[in-house]
DNA sequence: AACTATTTATAAGA
DNA sequence: TTCTTATAAATAGTT
């Protein structure tokens, strides 16, 4: 989106990559919040840049969102795990595949 | 981004808040990801969809992501603190304010 | 820090 | 849901 078309590739020029973080940073958070806003999403957006900056979004509390995630992530591994005891007794025991 | 002009409000019509989630949450994860390669950035993101449903991405790990930030938040409270008395030892010591 | 030419994202429609 | 397309929005390069 602009005069020219680029490539996906780290900027080499330390300039530049200043300036297009501090573009894109900007515009990833508009679009993490505009999204949790639009679509009742919970979103959480962690951004540190090249110089060890932090810039951060959250619908809800970054706390809540990350607990969250752990939890999903737990679940997911342990039906991601064929032979694991409790995937066999949520297959038997609900409809989960 | 469209035909039309929207408003950013949570959109009442289920089957709309769904498509338009389907296509920002695809934006989203893009522009993460493109900050980190163009920028040299860590990025981690985490949606959840308002069914539930997980969708994320991160530089380099989400583990490594929620540590370093957990990390700054301790030391940017710590300096928040006025009456810290580890603030003041920074202070002191170092080139903080 | 602004400006704009272009690219990109996406809202609405098919 | 997938594809299309007109238009809004983001942004790359410039000033």
């Amino acid at each position: 989106m602009g005069r020219g078309k680029i490539v996906i590739r780290r900027i080499d020029n330390l300039t530049s990559r200043q300036v297009t973080f501090s573009k894109r940073r900007s515009g990833l958070l508009k679009k993490a919040r505009e999204l949790s806003i639009l679509c009742d999403a919970e979103v959480g957006l962690i951004v540190f840049s090249s110089t060890g900056r932090l810039s951060d979004f959250s619908s809800t509390s970054m706390k809540s969102v990350v607990e969250r995630y752990n939890k999903e992530k737990e679940v997911q591994n342990l039906l991601l795990n064929p032979s694991s005891e409790i995937k066999v007794f949520l297959m038997n025991n609900y409809s989960i595949k």
